[in-house]
DNA sequence: CGAATTAATTCATCCGATCTATATGCCGTA
DNA sequence: TACGGCATATAGATCGGATGAATTAATTCG
């Protein structure tokens, strides 16, 4: 095995056995490559390693942290991953969704606290009711955020997170050329929202599903029709994004 | 920017962009350093760094590949991931793969191919009545898999795949101490099957959801009785795993 | 007391030498 | 010609030290 290798699996059990909290800062780089045994470069590569999946996150002048290992954190991975599936493989994502997001509301119909949904309510209404494309998308994502996560289950919350990152361009296709989207969106959030506030799993689901699969069979039709491309959305990544993982700010959904 | 995460970024655009395709080779790390404009150090950061979320594959004294992408391949990261996660929230887990599993079961009867469906029937076949707990959780891993994976649809499949690996030891855990869960897995996969075979979707998820929740109840009740903890299923990870997430072989489950 | 400067700490980057693994072509043998 | 083993080229693996940059803390001066 790679000294680098063994050095990745050394600090990961590290951090399994205890032995370095969320939070924790490493040794310092000579006392760590010293203590695993193998040279500061090699040791440099591990560390490298897993900071771009969330795990340690090191800052030049400080140390080297163990992050909080949120679960939401470490699956931003996954959307770094999706990236590199943007084009063929949307639609499949997409059906994962479909699955997800309506068990998610039904969660939420049972476990939301209340506060949580006179929140949620709070952003629907904060909405006017023609709002500009670039607003309701920063709703949207927002609502089904906090849809995912009122499901009391932090790992479906995150799972269902990533999975938006690798569709959110074609959304924002479909803001700008369908504009009965923008009312129907609304429409269907209010009634995913109107059975969680009733306690309705099943209503919820169902509104969530509809919710999904409108998006959704809009895509396919897209997708069907030769020729039809979005648009280029491609931004210059290295200025604006100060992450490890370089992912879209929150500001550009 | 960190040079480094720069570099990340490059490689990564150089992919999306299709100037790198999956098993392409990358040029030497002296080569590549230059265009980049970096170190070889610090390219080895970043190179290590992709290799780690199965983008790259280095082999030593031949080059830098691109991988297939292939989602699978990918979301194993997640797995990586998931490791760091073993106590707690494996229950939050638990019940995505209760979501995700009978949903990939119903498509699966609607969309699994025959020959498909054969094989799956002499996986469940060719285990006898009274197998060994090894034998047991080999072929219930791979009827998990090829259920996700007739579910037509590769990223559920590779979720559900990732899901499964923070669980075997659970898994594992309990048919070491309830016997008679070898038998009534058994019965459940091959109603499963029955399902499948049948073309009966709501039957299949049904028997799916039956299946993972038993499990599931099984764990919660584990979790809730104080001082019960699974015994200690430590490996040395250095010395078995040829990969680079160190991950558990197949042989193991 | 507060602001600016200085110093110490820590990571960031680079360099180039040496080691190791892999692939490939050459060569001898059968 | 076919096969097997050896030599060599290639490319990554590892190392250790020098230098730069960012952050924090201590210190000094107004």
């Amino acid at each position: 095995m790679r000294v680098t290798d063994e050095a990745i699996d050394r600090i990961k059990q590290m951090i399994v056995t205890g032995e370095l909290r969320p939070g924790d800062r490493l040794p310092r780089e000579p006392d760590l490559a010293a203590r695993l045994g193998l040279s500061r470069s090699s040791l440099r590569e591990a560390v490298k390693a897993l900071a771009l999946i969330r795990v340690l996150e090191v800052r030049q002048g400080d140390g080297t942290f163990v992050t909080s290992l949120d679960p939401a954190l470490l699956m931003e991975t996954m959307g770094f991953v999706l990236d590199l599936h943007q084009d063929a493989s949307v639609l499949e994502f997409f059906e994962v969704r479909r699955i997800l997001e309506p068990a998610a509301a039904a969660r939420a119909a049972l476990r939301m606290p209340d506060a949580d949904i006179a929140m949620l309510r709070k952003l629907l209404d904060e909405l006017g009711p023609e709002p500009s494309v670039e607003d309701l998308l920063a709703s949207d994502v927002e609502f089904h955020r906090l849809l995912a996560v009122g499901s009391g289950n932090r790992a479906l919350a995150s799972i269902i997170d990533s999975l938006r990152q690798p569709t959110y361009r074609a959304r924002i296709w479909r803001g700008l050329t369908q504009n009965d989207a923008v009312a129907q969106t609304l429409a269907e959030h209010r009634a995913i929202l109107d059975a969680i506030e009733g306690r309705e799993p099943e209503v919820a689901r169902s509104w969530a599903t509809v919710h999904i699969a409108g998006v959704e069979r809009w895509i396919q039709d897209a997708v069907n029709l030769d020729g039809v491309e979005p648009p280029p959305t491609r931004r210059k990544a290295s200025a604006k994004s100060p992450r490890v993982l370089s992912r879209s700010t929150p500001v550009e959904y």
